[in-house]
DNA sequence: AATGAATGAGTGTTCATTCAT
DNA sequence: CATGAATGAACACTCATTCAT
């Protein structure tokens, strides 16, 4: 009768809400009540789902996690694509997850970890980890395949990540470039960085 | 006159010791008593030097952007060193501020600025704007010298800057590279890209 | 079949849980929380059992004054064995009642008596001054019979429930001293005290 | 201006109002509100004065436990009065911090503790120790002077200090018996059981 | 320049309790 | 009988800030 999002799930209806209150104005900002307010019910309900404000930010990175790598699930293994089409997907796939409609992860995810507990940031950072292994893999394959110039994965898989992170900083949504657009130049910038001479386009906007 | 010093020096001594503790906490945890007790006075005191908590924050974020700024001195109409040499001076001072000892910029900056007013946001991004535009014409002038492949310079410089800020966050003291590493590999990241054919390396670590 | 003892064991079996809970930790300390979860089942089912906590606390003091009473039946108007008997076998009793495995009267009694209403408090003070009856009516006639020297009877009924009483305080189940030498050692120095010259004990530890 | 009481000592001031709330009350049922709205200032302001509540209740008991041990300084090592002075002396002295108008100390005492951290459980009990061990001494000293009978000393403390405790819970100042009274109550009780045959009175009430 | 007392709004969280299912 | 969701009042405590001294 109420409302009829909340019937159905209600935890995530919280976290919905939660994510889009930190996501614009932090995590020590936001508060219980904040959240409470904005799903329309008294704080004291938030802690039928949660059993404090910590284990709401914890749920949410690690659901952010859980969708930044399932979007590349299957790519690790795939021997069909070449690494070129693969970083370009990658890259996309998280510009998305960055600035689209969906606006999920990015930059609160660097910031936030620090209000977790110890023990909550090792598991998130065990997620995190395994993500940039499959882009360090992509990279070491288009090294070894002959595509890339010999060069530091570790290093190149950060490059990529602080650029697709960070755009969230100085992306406006009513600027010049679509995120389509920003994906493509970061899939660019990096491509003409890793591949051969002759292999690369001659210029990129 | 032993203490000469500290009678104009107290205010620089407030905000090296609030800058020490927001960079670790963050603007929102680091209190007024926490800055005071570190530097063991009573957290009233603060408010002979700053109208309020905002203010303190604005002039830490002010006084960071100058030195950005104070680096880039002179090199704007410099016409005698090559833009590469230019954009690995840039590279570096910047990789320096941000990881090095003196660890004084960097993601603080990109995080913190909601907590500024609005008049004052409109400043310190008049100041950034400033800084953001030395990178672009070194790399326009880079272009158009025929070092550098067309490209778009404002994204360009997004893409490094967005490299050295968030190597704060992955950047490990005890880990395997040195902050002039660091650097140097952002910057042969980017000449790779930017450079033509023949003028590149075959491969960077 | 199996469980038939169950259904009407369930509510002793909060009580028996509560009584526990609010004997280690106070009543205040105690939630209903606590309860329910020692009970491994939801707080709100222990409302189908009590009206309120109030009510769950009535019932356990209420059932507690009713043990102390039990014990004393038939004692009030027995005319065989002599005071002195008796009064040994209350203290022991109490004393059992205070310290012994069933632990289950004492302090809590003196304490929590205000966390009643006062149409409970009334109830209850009613059943305690019906034990304190028993007392003072062995006392009496130890003295009448020529036993005890002559006193007040009330206020020695005070002396020894108090020592039997806080004997909670101070007792450790590690100590020296077991309950059945406490009781002993609180009936022989209210005899000592009590008893004629001539009738009491060279001495008593 | 204001309160004349407030310029001088306000620490105290909060303690004296705290402890009568908290002795009404009880710990758990006395809040930090309550407390501020009878010193008439708003709660934050208590914590200029006590790190937290449990500092203030520790602060309390200190204070209570100081007041016993003061009272008893010199007694210990007096050789000029007699045993018996001394055990009325120490009875009359403890009855009236517990009865008397200045009300102090008592059962709250024995309940309370439990609200204490470990560490500063220790405190008072070293203290409590303190106190009991002159007790411990004045009755081996009438033993050993051939006044009492052979005893076990700390279990006698213990019994003096129960009567002398409890009678907080069932004392009303409106009924027949004084402090006074009660105090000399409870010395005769004692005396009765530990003089020897010929020493003592023929009844006491 | 520095302090200590004071404030009032706010924080995360707990609680006893209710109610529809 | 039992549950899970919901409530509203309360709690200890923290915060930035003010102000008289």
């Amino acid at each position: 009768m109420a409302n009829e999002k909340q019937g159905s799930d209600k935890k995530a209806f919280i976290m919905k809400t939660a994510r889009e209150l930190i996501w614009e104005k932090g995590y020590d900002k936001t508060s219980m009540r904040d959240i409470a307010r904005a799903c329309s019910y008294e704080p004291s309900n938030t802690y039928n789902y949660f059993s404090c404000k910590e284990q709401l930010l914890y749920e949410l990175l690690e659901e952010e996690t859980g969708m930044m790598i399932s979007l590349l699930k299957g790519l690790e293994n795939d021997g069909k694509s070449s690494p070129i089409e693969q970083l370009q997907y990658i890259i996309r796939q998280q510009v998305d997850l960055t600035l689209g409609a969906r606006m999920v992860s990015g930059l609160m995810f660097d910031v936030e970890l620090r209000n977790l507990s110890a023990d909550h940031v090792k598991k998130i950072i065990y997620l995190r980890d395994k993500f940039e292994g499959v882009l360090h893999k992509v990279i070491r394959r288009g090294i070894d395949a002959g595509y890339f110039v010999e060069t530091n994965e570790r290093l190149v898989t950060m490059m990529i990540i602080s650029m697709i992170v960070r755009s969230r900083v100085w992306f406006s949504p009513k600027g010049e470039k679509s995120p389509e657009e920003i994906a493509d130049f970061i899939t660019r910038f990096t491509l003409n960085s890793l591949l051969k001479d002759g292999k690369r386009k001659p210029g990129f906007k």
